[in-house]
DNA sequence: GTATTTTTGATTTACGTACATCAAAAATTC
DNA sequence: GAATTTTTGATGTACGTAAATCAAAAATAC
């Protein structure tokens, strides 16, 4: 049988009343006294029960999540994921508000991350944009015991508790080197397009794809990246201009959203042209065109996977426990025509 | 605030100690009765604090985990990934007992599944081999009220609650797929190496990669199948045969265990031999294989997500509560060099 | 209508923890 | 050594559910 706090207070030969206080670091214990209780809690082993602790506590999670607007598929579909926690919301005892901000806008983030720490949540996830004045709102909100969590896009130099999301260098590594194998011998140049170099886990994928689709000798050309701004229109028209200006364009990465575009003007080309095409993210559109063939391999993050994992953290931080680390890695998941999930629709 | 059974026996105008029967199923209660509390429950949205529950009924969840003995990497990894999950009992009042039986024994393995239905346990979980008398042995835990989940590999035709493991027919298309598209234009033969064709996800493979690897036009000759009982000895040899054998060979695709075997063969061949290998399941050997260049692809399936799935599942069965389908899916983990997870030694 | 059985209500204790109150004991100050 | 402050103990209530007991009420049988 587990130890319980009466075990505890038998053990160290106090009452129950000190016990608690030393728990639940009250005042007014002596450190003597302090330490023979914490002893005893060592000795024995004692874990306190987060159920019951709850409980007693009534306590719920009140929690903030803040994402950036706009017709990205990939964040409405992360925003589904929170709406379906949210839907479990009574048995997790958590209570949970989503915040939609301007996308790429730094100044709007840090006012949202602001806002949310006057509603003094227990935690907050966040898809962070790279600027001062984030790290500075997020070191606000820690400063108030708050604990925060990235989520799909990390924060350099941040003091948030953990990042829920993929390593980006990693997967920029692994479209390079499949792009490197499946084009094999065949001529031509290799196109990047990119949402925006304000978000590190852009920044990161095009550092690892260009190292690896050149590893050994290669020696394959790499067109200089273009910005869609994950703006399915916009990227439709960047595409467009790369399909007329290299006739011979062998590869094409496209490591943001707006995945609509590239795929439209892919087809519009007629798949012949035998372009061979890598992208991120299992949407609707792209997992259409992975079918189809005019997508060859396509790199996801299970936002399932993050949002869910984003609360167990912020949970367990609110309260000071640990996390099973294994399972709060993200994968960087590769999906080919043959191994798509089942479609939920 | 979520509604409790005292809001349920308000509602109904009946009281508590009515709740309390009809929720737990007691004797001596009218139906009239028992429909007036069951619409209050529906009215409500009440729902079982489950917490609270397990707290006054002192409840722990006795499980029981069949697995093959021997040397098998995979298999050891997964025993690992139980022994973790058992030293977080007390936080998830589990209380987990392993088994060993002899590998690919059937009749071993339904004694074992008739021993555990002797101790009565809330679940078992089982590494599956498909044969009647197990499907039989599952049968009967299944009439005793105990949840079962099959692990890794399933069992065909049995009444298991779930089955905790990948797709096999996809994770052998993968590798289809991917051997198509790495090879490209090479000539030469592809050979398959097996463990037995007595385990159902061992078929499944072979049947997708069988095939996806001709996808198309392709028109590659494949070998005959062998087989190498996951054992490391045997897959040696039987892969030095085939190099002998074969001088053109392009290929080999490893789908069960024992790759330290096919990893030695191929070193000692050395790897100028350009044998594109693709295999199954992360251990220190095949990573390191994979590093080095050895392998080129690793198919993965994540011991201990599957582990902590089949204790969520077998917990949910337990209680007759429905389970989170999205977290459950075990995907088909793709490693190639570089995008390996952090090494965890 | 009485006797019997079945159904329902009222009440209590328990699970492990949190939190509050008040009295008693110990330590500190002067 | 008395007065004051700090520390500790004893006790009770609460969280939401489970489970048990016993009495009261209602339904059924004869």
């Amino acid at each position: 049988m587990r130890p319980t706090v009466h075990d505890i207070a038998a053990e160290a030969g106090v009452s129950l009343a000190t016990v608690d206080r030393v728990l639940n670091n009250r005042p007014g214990v002596r450190s003597v006294t302090r330490d023979k209780v914490e002893r005893a809690i060592a000795t024995l082993g004692y874990v306190r029960d987060v159920a019951a602790a709850n409980l007693a506590k009534s306590r719920s999670y009140p929690l903030i999540f803040i994402l950036p607007e706009g017709e990205n598929a990939f964040m409405r579909g992360l925003e589904a994921e929170i709406e379906a926690a949210r839907a479990r919301s009574a048995v997790e005892r958590t209570d949970i508000t989503i915040v939609s901000v301007p996308a790429f806008d730094a100044a709007a983030l840090a006012n949202a991350l602001d806002d949310a720490r006057g509603h003094g949540p227990a935690g907050v996830a966040v898809v962070a944009v790279e600027a001062p004045e984030v790290v500075a709102a997020v070191a606000r909100l820690r400063e108030d015991g708050i604990a925060v969590v990235t989520l799909v896009s990390d924060l350099t130099g941040s003091q948030r508790d953990h990042f829920a999301g993929v390593d980006n260098l990693a997967a920029g590594r692994t479209a390079g080197s499949l792009m490197r194998r499946f084009l094999g011998s065949r001529e031509g140049p290799v196109a990047i397009v990119a949402g925006s170099m304000r978000v590190r886990d852009h920044r990161d994928r095009l550092e690892g794809f260009t190292a690896a689709v050149n590893e050994g000798d290669a020696g394959r050309v790499l067109l200089p990246v273009v910005e869609g701004h994950d703006d399915p229109g916009e990227v439709e028209a960047l595409v467009d201009d790369l399909l007329v200006a290299h006739a011979n364009l062998a590869g094409i990465y496209s490591l943001g959203a707006g995945n609509r575009g590239l795929i439209a003007a892919l087809e519009k080309a007629g798949r012949q042209s035998g372009i061979c095409a890598i992208a991120h993210e299992l949407t609707p559109y792209s997992r259409a065109a992975l079918v189809s063939g005019t997508i060859d391999a396509l790199l996801n993050q299970d936002a399932g996977h993050e949002v869910r994992s984003a609360i167990r953290v912020l949970k367990a931080r609110a309260d000071g426990l640990s996390m099973i680390e294994a399972q709060e890695r993200i994968r960087i998941e590769i999906f080919l025509r043959d191994n798509l999930p089942v479609d939920p629709a």
